[in-house]
DNA sequence: ATTTAATACTACTTTAAGGTGGTATTAAAT
DNA sequence: ATTTAATACCACCTTAAAGTAGTATTAAAT
């Protein structure tokens, strides 16, 4: 019951390159040093993020990455969502296919409070409006 | 962002229990059978769940198992404690070693407020509670 | 006593996530 | 032009969860 790694490692990449985005590109380099994540794990994560679009990335020295799409227009969800993490409407606690709210598995109604709680909160999540917040760590 | 197999199928099998306690001892092959879970992939988790005292075995003919300890006093948190599956209360979204109310992560206060509140609900389901709800599925 | 139907145990295979290594490509700085 | 510091790509390794296979043990029914 928790994030995939992979998730995690981007939100705090991007909250990260929120709070040092006037200096120009950041690096993977400066990324996995500050954030340590394993630098080769990192790169792969960037070159997804910039495929879908979430940044951009200039190649050669001085290079790095830049978020292309605005911070405030990229939420938890998206993230989750991109690398299949996401909670999804019909996802049934239980796992059970033909679950809904005609069928009910016996969690559904307790599950369904906690999950659209849940969504709503990874989906009012913005990279730009958790950037400010928390201390440095 | 979901629950292991393991807790799935436990949480499933246990219920089902409950709900066809009268009849004696049930065996792996029914519950693998009613709840289309591999056979000895279940038979295996049967052995856990006897080993830490949920439930009791009676091997040979006509055997199978029944409860040992009261379902109304198995909840799901239990169960998802057992699989290593739980939603610890240092647990950070971000996964943070040094995360806490002190020093937060850039989600922390989002996350504590659906934390407790995910907490409060697999701790407060019951075996016995839940199994009456829903449908057969 | 033997058969049958059950659990227990041990070891293996498969799959997906996480992580690593090496090389090609790119572009600024020299 | 060459060096240097960056991303991109491709293939591999590791780990843990999920699932499978075979055999030993147990006890009721015959």
């Amino acid at each position: 019951m928790q994030l995939s790694n992979t998730s995690k490692y981007t939100i705090r990449i991007l909250a990260y390159m929120v709070n040092h985005k006037d200096t120009g590109p950041i690096s993977a380099k400066e990324l996995s040093e500050n954030l340590t994540i394993p630098y080769k794990f990192l790169t792969k994560i960037m070159t997804e993020l910039t495929r879908v679009g979430f940044i951009t990335s200039t190649r050669g020295r001085e290079g790095g990455f830049q978020f292309l799409r605005e911070a405030s227009k990229i939420t938890i969800a998206d993230i989750m969502e991109l690398f299949n993490d996401a909670i999804k409407d019909e996802a049934c606690i239980l796992g059970i296919e033909s679950c809904n709210s005609k069928k009910k598995c016996a969690m559904h109604d307790q599950w369904i409070k906690s999950k659209v709680q849940l969504q709503k909160m990874f989906k009012e999540s913005t990279i730009e409006n958790i950037a400010g917040k928390g201390d440095k760590i």
